[in-house]
DNA sequence: TTTCTTTGATAAGTATACATATTAATAAGG
DNA sequence: CCTTATTAATATGTATACTTATCAAAGAAA
């Protein structure tokens, strides 16, 4: 015991283990979909702010950029968004929500607010707002400094 | 706006941010060291038992099976532990850590350690005990039922 | 303008996560 | 003892996450 570090109750394994159930809830709450949660993410930032650039839609959704071009690139596929390049900087490629991507993302947001009260159904009212709390300061925390 | 599911706030999302945190923040702090969260709790759950099975050691650190088999690989490679077939059940695999991973594994600790204070360094005492039983008893909510 | 730097996007490579299928071996039932 | 069900492990295929490299297009500086 002494030997090794106390890994069960460390923070990161508590963290890994919160994302590893809410990961599964979403899949099971929204199994009658062919979405992921980043791609649900997309589609549904992508209604707010239709015409975005996949960097700033990446940034605004704490996406690794790299990897959000093959999300991208799969939900395009699948005829849910368009990418057409910006006529004033050809570097960018503009993405839009198409109307069966709203379709699907809004046919999904029962299942996904269903899921978000799963996971968080372990814990009390006054226990879900201080989880909330404390994971927005912790993500807040972080954000600005170069730590 | 109202349109939308409201991202930011919901809890799976947050989560999910701060598992990138602590993944980040882990391997900033022992980028001296070649090895991986996953591969450290192995290597660190190894200590403690020595001789378990893959499927065991799996369930124990809470990873899935199917991806333990190659990141055991990954680490048998670089000499850290060893696989041998338990004569009693020629199906199972034993591992056991070798003098060189419990010498990777020690000298990780301390920088491990500081990890996971970087990590809830944005919360005060208080609320990092908080934290830490919200989650706790997050994840045991969902471990028992068939939910 | 010409060069230097930055930036949006993609590509390549490694490491996970997980579902599903398969194989070999063991346990259970009849 | 033999058929069936389980189980440990591996294999397969998809989907992320992140690093580094590369490319082309902009922008800034000289």
């Amino acid at each position: 015991m002494a030997k090794s570090f106390n890994f069960s109750e460390a923070p990161g394994h508590l963290i890994r283990r919160a994302q590893q159930l809410a990961v599964a809830i979403f899949m099971q709450e929204t199994s009658a979909f062919d979405a992921t949660p980043v791609q649900f993410a997309i589609l549904n930032a992508l209604m707010d702010e239709p015409g975005e650039d996949q960097i700033t839609l990446s940034v605004r959704v704490a996406f690794d950029p790299a990897t959000f071009g093959s999300v991208v690139g799969r939900i395009e596929a699948k005829g849910w968004v368009t990418r057409k390049a910006d006529p004033g900087d050809k570097r960018r490629k503009l993405l839009w929500i198409t109307q069966e991507g709203k379709t699907v993302a809004h046919g999904m947001k029962r299942a996904v607010a269903k899921a978000q009260q799963r996971i968080v159904s372990p814990l009390d009212a006054a226990e879900r707002e201080q989880l909330s709390v404390l994971l927005g300061k912790l993500v807040a925390g972080h954000e600005q400094p170069a730590d």
